[in-house]
DNA sequence: TCAATCCGATTGACAGACAATCCAGCAGAC
DNA sequence: GTCTGCTGGATTGTCTGTCAATCGGATTGA
C-alpha cells in the first residue's frame, strides 16, 4: 500500500488521470533502450518503415544518436513482439503480412474483442464511457476530414479504451500484440471507399450498447464489426494483389 | 518461392515431419543469444527461478558462460514475453502470478482452447491425431506413476498439438506467450489430489470429441476442461493463501 | 552461359570501462 | 525512540572499440 501525501493530491490526481484507470503517481524514469523500443514502435506502426524493409543496425544507430549495444537490445524487444523479425547473419526486417496471417488476426479479434466489449458493458465507469464518447465523436471528425492517420489512431483509442476497461489485463495484453498488424490492416481497409463511414456506424453501434449497459448486444456489434472490417480487408488485398502480384503473397 | 531439391526428399519431409505443420527444413545456426533465451525460459517454466527471485546479471553471465551484452539482449526477449519483469536500476525478477492475474488467464483460454479444439476436430490430419493420443497416453503413465514434472509436460504437449492443429497461427502464438504462466498454474492445480485423474478424463473427452470430428462437442469439452482447471487452481491458490497469506497476494 | 571465387557490408559476440542509481546500514538530530 | 541524512558497496545502464563469422553480390574464369 503506497503512502499518499494527502487527499487533495490525491483528488487531483485522480481528476487528471480519470482516463487510465489505474493512476500512477511513480516517475518512472525512462531508460534509452525504452526509447529507442517506442520510437521503433511508432516507426513500424506509422508505416514509415514498409514491410521487407531491411533495418541496418549501424544506421539506425546514427539515426536514433544510441550505441549499437541499446539498439540491439531494443530489436531483441521488438521481435519478442513480432513487430519486426530477425534472419540470422541478415538482421532484422519489417515483416510482410500474408493474407492468410490477416484473416487469423481477425479471427481471434472477433473472438476477443467481442468477449471485451460485453465485458465492457457491464464495468465500465460513467468517466471512462464519457471518454469513449469522445474518441468516437474524434473518429466521426477524422472521418469527415478524411483523414488517414487521425482514423487509425482514433479507432485504435476507442478499442483502447473498451480493452482497457474489459477487466482482463491479458485479453488487453494480447491485443495489445496485435496492434501494429491490426493498425497495418486498418490503414488498408480504412481506404477502401465508404469503408470508414461504414466503420463509424459500426462503432457508434458498439458505443451505444456498451452506454445501454447490454452486454449481449455490444457482444455481437463488436463481433460484426471485426467481420465486417475483415472482408473490407480482405477486399483490399485482392486490389493490390491485383496492382501488384509480388505484394501479399510471401508469409510472415 | 524456395528451390525444391526432390519429390522423394520432400516427401520424406512430410512424412518425417508432419508432426510441424510447416516443415522446416532449414539448418538454423542457433546463436548463443537465442540459445540463452531458450536456457532461462526453460529453467524459468521448469520452476528453478521462484517467484520474486532477482536475476543478477553478472551471476547469470557467469554460470551461462556468455558475456553480458549478449545476456542483456536475452533478458529483453524475455521481458517481452513477459517471462520476466524488469525495474529500472534494479534489474530482472520473476513475476509473482496474483490469483486475479491468474483468473484472467483462465478466461482467456476458455475463449481460445474451445476456439482451437473446435477447429481442430475439423482440421487434425491422422498422424497427428495419432500422436495427440500418443500423448495423451504418455499423460496417463505420468498420472499413474504420479510424476509431477512429467504430468506437466505432457498435458504441455498434448494442448500444443491441439493448438498447432488449429489453423491459426495467431491462436498458437498467443498461447505460446501464455505458456509460462499456464504451466505455473498447472503445476499448482494438477498437485491437489485428484486433480490429474479428473484432468485426465477431461482431456480424454476432447481427444474423443476431436476423432469423432465433432467440433460442437470439442468446444464444448474443451471449455469445461479449462473451467474445471481454473476452480482447482482456485483451492490451490486458496490453499496456499492459508499457509502463506503474504504469497500470491502481489500483483504481476 | 554458368560456376567458382573473392570482397565489402553487416551481424554476432566479447571485453572493458565508467557514470548513475539503488539499497542497507550507520550516525546524528529532533 | 523515531526519523532524517549520509556513505559505501553492489548492480544496472550505457558506451567505445574490437574481432571473427557470415551473407550477398560482383568479378573472374571455363
Amino acid at each position: 500500500m503506497p503512502k499518499r501525501s494527502s487527499a487533495s493530491l490525491d483528488q487531483q490526481l485522480a481528476a487528471g488521470s480519470a482516463a487510465s484507470t489505474k493512476l500512477d503517481l511513480r516517475v518512472r524514469p525512462r531508460s534509452v533502450q525504452q526509447e529507442v523500443v517506442d520510437k521503433l514502435r511508432q516507426a513500424i506502426l506509422s508505416g514509415i518503415f514498409l514491410p521487407g524493409n531491411r533495418l541496418v543496425e549501424t544506421d539506425l544507430c546514427n539515426s536514433l544518436g544510441v550505441s549499437r549495444p541499446s539498439l540491439r537490445e531494443a530489436l531483441r524487444s521488438l521481435h519478442a513482439e513480432r513487430l519486426i523479425e530477425i534472419i540470422p547473419n541478415r538482421g532484422p526486417h519489417i515483416p510482410v503480412l500474408s493474407w492468410r496471417d490477416a484473416e487469423e488476426i481477425y479471427e481471434v479479434r472477433e473472438l476477443l474483442e467481442g468477449e471485451a466489449a460485453a465485458r465492457c458493458a457491464v464495468m465500465i465507469s460513467e468517466e471512462e464511457l464519457e471518454a469513449l464518447k469522445d474518441r468516437l465523436e474524434a473518429f466521426r471528425r477524422a472521418m469527415k476530414a478524411d483523414d488517414a492517420a487521425a482514423r487509425i489512431s482514433t479507432a485504435s483509442e476507442f478499442y483502447a479504451i473498451i480493452l482497457r476497461n474489459c477487466g482482463n489485463k491479458i485479453i488487453e495484453e494480447i491485443e495489445c500484440g496485435l496492434l501494429a498488424r491490426v493498425n497495418f490492416l486498418r490503414a488498408r481497409s480504412m481506404s477502401l471507399p465508404g469503408r470508414a463511414k461504414k466503420s463509424y456506424d459500426e462503432m457508434y453501434a458498439t458505443f451505444t450498447a456498451i452506454k445501454n449497459r447490454d452486454p449481449k448486444e455490444a457482444h455481437k456489434v463488436a463481433r460484426r464489426h471485426v467481420a465486417n472490417a475483415r472482408t473490407a480487408a480482405m477486399k483490399a488485398y485482392q486490389k493490390s494483389l491485383r496492382a501488384c502480384p509480388a505484394d501479399c503473397s510471401a508469409s510472415t
